[in-house]
RNA sequence: GUGGGUGUAGCUCAGUUGGCAGAGCACCGGGUUGUGGCCCCGGUUGUCGUGGGUUCAAGUCCCAUCACUCACC
């Protein structure tokens, strides 16, 4: 049970607009999935995350497989069971963790093997393996495992890096065990290389998936670098399948990636900054740390109707965050992720009303420090 | 009262044969893009307890004094 549609179409950009259906509810889309690495969405309740009007989430195979367990959670029922969620989870396959994580790492055609970030112990994943903890985990969205190319790399290994990937989305695609309402999105690779990046989608297209990502970006590349591969690989990815830009970004990043014509994102920016004193504002960046919060009895963004912003000053959640009370991840968080829903639901709603380009010039204006440079 | 120890940044302390007063933490800024709440980058902060002396030059050597502290009376 896994279906796309699309809405409407903005007649000025490539941003569209549909509904994204799992076995776990209806999202609309441009979507924003927070991220629930550990199946938790740091600091918050599912039920916090159900009155912020989430619908679906993002958590880790490479985490959940090394603790608690993937078969853990299966016994339990399942990682919607395990964590009180009943609405949509994708989950990400490990390509990036093994990449970003891992201290020791070989990738050979079959596999990779690393060793584990939480005790040093050696694990060989393949495809096929990939899969198979995703679909034990049981979530409604499983990704094709991946080799994230790092930047920079020359134009042969990013070529043989994606040619990997590839090869590895057949066998994930081969693997599945059919019978399961999981949708498999493949990953579209070729590092910073406009050539790599067509040739990757072409051939990814070649093998029909459910929903395609776009992967290897915020590695470190310029903005307009990103955009450029966001483009490319969008053009070249079937018009009637989701399209999802993996780790991005700042609200700045997504507005430029919808207006390519891309349905789903994930970031840890809203939840993790949220932890270090940085909150997402309609008019800019506001970092509550800042000593001249001290006596300010303004919420942090006096126009936002999040809880947080309803109930409490600057001055208070800057004092939670100095204390390091647990108190202030929590209002942080429920306010960054706030912002970002409501965010894509005002993009929504332009791309319906076909007044995209409007909301990019207003958003531009309105908060020109986001993500700029 | 006698003998010893310690006084250097807001805190805990380094400081060599006398040669530009330092570190960690805190504090103040900045960063964070398929998450360890971590981490990274930059910055501010001084009556070197006080007063004398020796010396070209003293946190450092000498004398006195004050505070805290330990042991013994």
């Amino acid at each position: 049970m896994f279906s796309f549609e699309i809405e409407a179409r903005d007649t000025r950009s490539r941003a569209r607009t549909g509904r994204l259906t799992t076995a776990h509810g209806v999202v609309r889309t441009p979507v924003f999935m927070p991220v629930g690495t550990h199946a938790t969405v740091k600091s918050l309740t599912p039920e916090d995350l159900g009155t912020l009007g989430a619908g679906i989430i993002l958590s880790n195979a490479y985490h959940l497989y090394l603790r608690p367990g993937h078969e853990v959670i299966a016994r339990l029922g399942g990682l919607h069971r395990f964590m009180g969620w009943d609405r949509g989870i994708l989950t990400d396959s490990g390509g990036f963790q093994i990449y970003s994580l891992s201290p020791l790492r070989k990738i050979d055609p079959q596999g990779v093997t690393f060793r584990s970030h939480l005790d040093g112990s050696t694990h060989y994943f393949t495809p096929k393996h990939a899969v198979e903890v995703q679909e034990s985990l049981g979530a409604d969205i499983i990704m094709c495992l991946d080799e994230c190319t790092p930047y920079p790399a020359d134009h042969e290994y990013t070529r043989r890096s994606a040619q990997l990937t590839l090869r590895w989305a057949e066998e994930c695609r081969a693997s599945r065990s059919g019978g399961t309402d999981q949708a498999l999105f493949g990953i579209v690779q070729g590092g910073m290389y406009e050539d790599l990046r067509r040739e990757s989608a072409q051939a990814l297209s070649g093998l029909g998936f459910e929903g395609y990502a776009v992967g290897g970006l915020s590695v470190g590349e310029s903005k307009d670098l990103m955009v450029s591969m966001v483009s490319t690989a969008t053009q070249e990815l079937p018009e009637d399948r989701p399209r999802y830009v993996m780790g991005v970004g700042t609200p700045l990043d997504i507005l430029r990636c919808v207006e390519l014509g891309i349905d789903m994102f994930d970031c840890v920016l809203p939840t993790r900054n949220a932890r270090n004193g940085m909150l997402f504002t309609s008019r800019g960046r506001l970092v509550i740390k800042n000593a001249q919060y001290q006596d300010d009895p303004e919420p942090p963004d006096p126009g936002c109707e999040c809880y947080t912003c309803r109930n409490f000053s600057r001055a208070y959640l800057r004092h939670l965050f100095l204390s390091k009370e647990i108190l202030s991840y929590r209002l942080n968080t429920l306010h960054n992720i706030h912002y970002y829903l409501h965010f894509m639901n005002e993009m929504r709603d332009a791309i319906q009303s076909n007044m995209f380009p409007e909301f990019k010039n207003g958003f531009i204006n309105r908060t020109s420090e986001y993500g700029g440079e």
